[in-house]
DNA sequence: CTTGCCCACTCGTCTATACGAGTATGCCTC
DNA sequence: GAGGCATACTCGTATAGACGAGTGGGCAAG
């Protein structure tokens, strides 16, 4: 039963006092990283590790479990340990809200997935008023009652990015802006049309371990962390005319920001 | 042995489909949630729970080791488990690195550090001339060798964040940007005298699970990801001047950018 | 009172075993 | 040939037990 799982991995050291579970670890993580084990290969199952080592399957799996909290690999029931492919990332630049990019019919996000050779949608599309979080009131001026805008973002089949977008009630009840499609330009476009001007947007970044909501929602396996990016959107008169709380996989985003130096 | 863990957590459901250290990690995540647990509190031992649920110690590390890998809570040996506690966040604004700023003598970092009542330290300071990596090289402009400075950051006793910057070695090499201490406005200070008046900086934000060597370099417990920040300084020429590889404990930070509209 | 040791408690590591559930393959039947 | 089933693999879940190692409090000896 189970043939050797090859010369790619060493024997353990018996004099170390480094647990023998994180020994293995060590091993099959040094493997990935040298490119013994390929991006998106099968691992030796656990009997062969549990054989090759000569250990029990407890040590064998607490030694994987390591690598999946890395997220260096991740398990299929049934099929057997792989090592994780890097997905293409998406890269969000930081003028993807400069006006000139509001023009077209289409979405940012349609666009940009499309040239990029991706096939995007969006999904759990939910519009609906609701009493803020103190946060988001806080961010909007107090508003008391805001518009809820909650979508969800796919590329290629796998959900990337689960976004809600808050605005005051006051200015958004009865427009374009409360229906599920906001029109050519999005909200933004809509914002503007009614009277508010941007003038700029504050994003603050964040990243932490996936709620397990959040690992459902994004399918995430685990060892993938989360961005948390909340965006403020403030028109020309000093007005906070838009909250979007915005929750990305990880492993799927690079944020790209331009400075002044001045 | 082991009195009853208070009437915080409940029971189990048998006929639930949910396994069950995944039942006991979701009443242990709620009861945390809810502040029945508040943080820095200590969690009910693993006997405790042992006797209250009345499974095997194995099941119960299993749940709790899925609350560690949230990064909810973090054990110490001999010890306990414990809520973990939200350190305080440091700030970093987008305009953190404009001229108006490097007047003072002290480094950002120090001062920004003390207006928050936090004692700032430096360490592991070295500075040497390397061959870069591929990528380094390429946003460099193709350099072939680099000055490399790397430092890490402490709060307060705590590792924060660890930096490397290279510069080309054509425009740092005898220069005081090649000493431990850069002197007052620091390195970008030192380049915009020698001539490099800085135009802007471009940032890429990553998140991920930290390397083994990250881990002990920023003494990171289980569940907390890194924030990799990769910052190119261009000078009025369109020179790449410096590239600046940072990696932060990622519940220590939020990052703040400002975009403009247009 | 102070010092130092012991013990009880904590989590860390490891073994051995068992059964369940998802997946893939190939053979056997129709 | 097509369909379905048996089977052998995979990982998932759970039990029971053992010993090691870090921590802290209490007790006993000085």
């Amino acid at each position: 039963m189970a043939a050797l799982p090859s010369g790619i991995l060493g024997a353990l050291d018996p004099t170390s006092d480094r647990a023998v579970f994180r020994q293995i670890a060590d091993q099959i993580r040094e493997a990935i990283d040298k490119g013994r084990f390929k991006e998106g290969a099968k691992l030796p199952s656990e009997s062969e590790l549990v054989e090759h080592f000569g250990v029990s399957r407890m040590t064998v799996r607490n030694a994987l479990s390591i690598l999946q909290s890395e997220g260096l690999v991740s398990s299929e029931h049934g099929k057997g340990v792989f090592v994780r492919p890097r997905p293409p990332v998406r890269r969000l630049a930081s003028d993807r809200f400069a006006r000139r990019h509001r023009d077209q019919g289409k979405s940012a996000f349609t666009v940009e997935a499309e040239a990029a050779g991706s096939k995007p949608e969006v999904d759990s599309l939910e519009v609906r008023e609701e009493k803020p979080t103190p946060d988001i009131s806080a961010r909007l001026g107090s508003a008391r009652k805001v518009l809820a805008r909650r979508r969800r973002y796919l590329l290629d089949g796998r959900p990337v990015e689960f976004a809600v977008s808050y605005l005051p009630l006051d200015l958004a009840r009865g427009t374009q802006i409360a229906e599920p499609n906001p029109g050519p330009g999005g909200i933004y476009a809509r914002l503007e049309e009614l009277g508010h001007r941007l003038d700029h947007f504050d994003e603050e970044v964040r990243a932490r371990m996936p709620s397990p909501a959040e690992v459902k929602m994004l399918r995430l396996s685990s060892g993938v962390p989360v961005i948390s990016l909340i965006r403020t959107a403030y028109d020309t008169e000093g007005r906070a005319v838009e909250v979007c709380d915005t929750v990305m996989a990880a492993d799927a985003y690079v944020l790209a920001y331009q400075l002044p130096a001045n």
